[in-house]
DNA sequence: ATATTTGTCAACCATCTGGTTAAACTTAAT
DNA sequence: ATTAAGTTTAACCAGATGGTTGACAAATAT
């Protein structure tokens, strides 16, 4: 009876666990509601994984993997900046429109708990921003860039991109869209948001 | 026995749930951690406010009419849209880090429950672009600004504005920034911010 | 075959939570 | 002083919630 169901069973879990959590938060979540998504007994969920916060840290740790390897595209590749703009914008907003839930949940529960980054940041792949100042710094150098604070300009390029997916009741409000309009939007701005930066930093 | 205590117990209560609301969300907050902060009775609040849930819908007017005369200063007045963004991301930044917990308390509700914000919406004061959207046409028309479109400019000084407050303890973690730190990254953007904005819109 | 381990479930439990009640207290008007 | 209205409190309640238990079934090992 191991081999399939074991993994089956424990992945039913994450699976509905991810869903849950994303949609409604930690606070927000039930774990009878993981349960009966699961389409299984509560008791299997505390079998698994022993309680609702080591539940939720394997569905947070399996979410910031997903964000993670996004941000290194444009961290420790070693195109030129232009480069790293455009393919971080268009990959990182082609990702996020099949994940909706996933900048929101990150934001969200590590503005709950904020020293709960700290673990992640011991990991392996955590993002490092070291390469991406190094790129920077030499390409003002040779005069293909306006000078500009290296984490100025990432904090910048991460906000256009991510703020569509943070604030979307907010902007579908303000700018009087629907469900179909917004993911229009949205998708122009997988050259639109670049261009912008581009225009700005690069030396002409 | 009316006037002045009156208007106290109900503001104390509104002060008291405001603070727990916005650090902890709707579903995170607890009645009697309210009543406790407040220093009263549990069963005052619903004396009051009748329900959780009544509570928390006046904490959350409460404070989206401190955001949106925040967006009304760049929406509706009547100078150039350089001075437009020049001021509100002076204004928006101060404003924030005198209150850090808003962004992300409306953003989070606003995504916890979408049609929340339709209620707002037929609201007086509400936000409109339409005179903004007026304006980019015709310093477009002048030659002043180079084409964008007015939608995507507007989310943009909105995302590159609020997202430092929303992505805080990402950011901390990424940029390796202590509280006093941070605060001096965020303090620069004051200037950085529309300084990056004008130069990629600004016909020169 | 038998024993042992692993997986699954229904029922249960202690605690927490939003909300209620009924009585007591405070204040101001008559 | 009496009354009436608004204010405050302690005690209580029903339902929800995370978590546990013990019985039992299925698979694996001996």
């Amino acid at each position: 009876m191991k081999k399939e169901k074991e993994a089956t069973t424990e992945q039913q879990i994450l699976d509905a666990a991810k869903n849950v959590f994303q949609s409604k938060g930690m606070d927000g979540a039930r774990m009878q509601e993981i349960a009966d998504v699961a389409g299984i007994n509560k008791a299997m969920l505390h079998y698994y994984y022993r309680s609702k916060q080591l539940l939720f840290e394997a569905v947070f740790r399996n979410a910031f993997s997903l964000l993670a390897p996004q941000l290194n595209i444009i961290l420790n590749d070693d195109s030129s900046i232009e480069d790293k703009i455009r393919s971080f914008t268009l990959n990182y907003t082609t990702f996020m429109m099949k994940h909706p839930y996933l900048p929101n949940f990150i934001i969200q529960e590590l503005n709950r708990n904020e020293n709960f980054i700290l673990k992640l940041k011991e990991n392996e792949g955590f993002p490092n921003l070291e390469k991406f100042k190094a790129k920077v710094a030499t390409e003002i150098n040779q005069g293909l860039l306006n000078p500009i604070d290296a984490e100025q300009l990432f904090v910048n390029i991460l906000a256009l991109n991510i703020f569509p997916f943070l604030g979307k009741p907010l902007i579908k409000a303000l700018t009087n869209k629907d469900e179909r309009t917004y993911k229009e939007f949205v998708e122009r701005r997988k050259t639109e948001v670049a261009d912008f930066i581009i225009n700005t930093i690069k030396r002409s």
